[in-house]
DNA sequence: CCTACCGATCGGTAGG
DNA sequence: CCTACCGATCGGTAGG
């Protein structure tokens, strides 16, 4: 979708370089979701598009920048499928409900086939150092952050309680989402999302009383 | 301990081949808590233990052998370090909070210096099939389930509540455990742990009264 | 986008 | 536990 974008407005690269260009990026990201982002091999990405290695390496300087592109559009994917149609929704509390219900829907449709991209991400590169690993914080950092403006908003117009504690709130649902992701993905079990929606709306109803 | 307790009892290895293999144990589980099960390598290992591949070989048939021990031994510590102690407690919700302290200090302490070896472990191989992955769901089932027992022993001596959802409170906890875990490796701030503990006590408090 | 190639590292083996 | 080696794959480059 970005690239797409970038294709028709700027003409720097090329119609069908534009749509390979996507085409890698999709590919590396399921790959990525996978087996890893170090498990993402320019090899195995090859065989996987029916193109050369030295192919790739037209579109990607390093493999360094092709890890931080799939970052990237991971990214923009999650924007575009949590975050922005939340944002129909008018701040207050409803807001913070549908960004939940929407990750949680997220995590339950396989957009990415080994769960949400980030979460793995993290747990991948938590205990390194260097540019992706300070990507997969920037990632979990911004949607804390949102979730976070989003509860401190929703308070302010009254509709969370004036006793509440907003970053010990932020914490617990996120911990829900998270698990709800975990679990359903390693046990490949359905009712862990029930149990996750099921703790969230409790959590919310506390909150909002 | 274990192995050490083999070479005492058991002349099949010697005591130098038990403490080399231990040692071999304990550096591989370093190694698989920073980079993954999957970035634990024959030969970065060797460089770490300063003896050559086909040492290693001595001790190991496989890579997937060192592997499969490898989370064994990560295994017993766990028990050793977290479930073992709590037994201490008699059965009952002092018994449930017992495991649940004894986790968020595991973590807190950095036993691992990835954090919880399941949770990384878990993570890691969610999406994938094999040994591997089916030693990683067996770990956390056995963690679940022993957090389940718990829950319901405590129950049927009426320290938890008659109307309280023992599955959903473990999945609560869980998730929070698991959450203070992540959050405080990935972003290397221990107020997390505190979240934690607060979220779990809270937790706790509810389904006792 | 390709073929052809580089040095490094992978898991693993032969033989001692 | 060692040296010496195997084929496969890694990230990456030269040259087109």
């Amino acid at each position: 979708m970005l690239y797409s974008g970038v294709a028709k407005q700027a003409p720097v690269r090329r119609a069908d370089g534009a749509r390979t260009h996507g085409a890698i990026l999709d590919a590396a990201m399921r790959l990525a979701s996978v087996h890893g982002i170090n498990g993402l091999t320019i090899g195995r990405l090859a065989d996987e598009l029916g193109i050369s290695k030295s192919g790739l390496y037209a579109h990607f300087d390093s493999k360094l920048e092709l890890q931080m592109q799939t970052i990237q559009a991971a990214g923009e994917l999650f924007d575009r499928v949590v975050v922005d149609p939340a944002m129909a929704t008018p701040p207050g509390i409803g807001r913070l409900r549908s960004l939940c219900e929407l990750y949680v829907t997220y995590v339950e449709r396989k957009v990415f086939p080994g769960g949400c991209f980030f979460a793995s991400l993290s747990a991948e590169v938590d205990a390194q150092t260097g540019p992706v690993h300070d990507a997969a914080v920037d990632g979990i950092r911004e949607w804390l952050g949102l979730l976070q403006q989003t509860a401190v908003e929703a308070k302010e117009l009254g509709e969370i309680g004036r006793n509440v504690d907003v970053e010990q709130l932020i914490f617990e649902l996120f911990a829900l989402m998270e698990s709800a992701n975990y679990l359903y993905v390693l046990f490949d079990d359905v009712e862990q999302i029930s149990k996750g929606r099921a703790a969230i709306e409790r959590i919310l109803q506390t909150a909002g009383n």
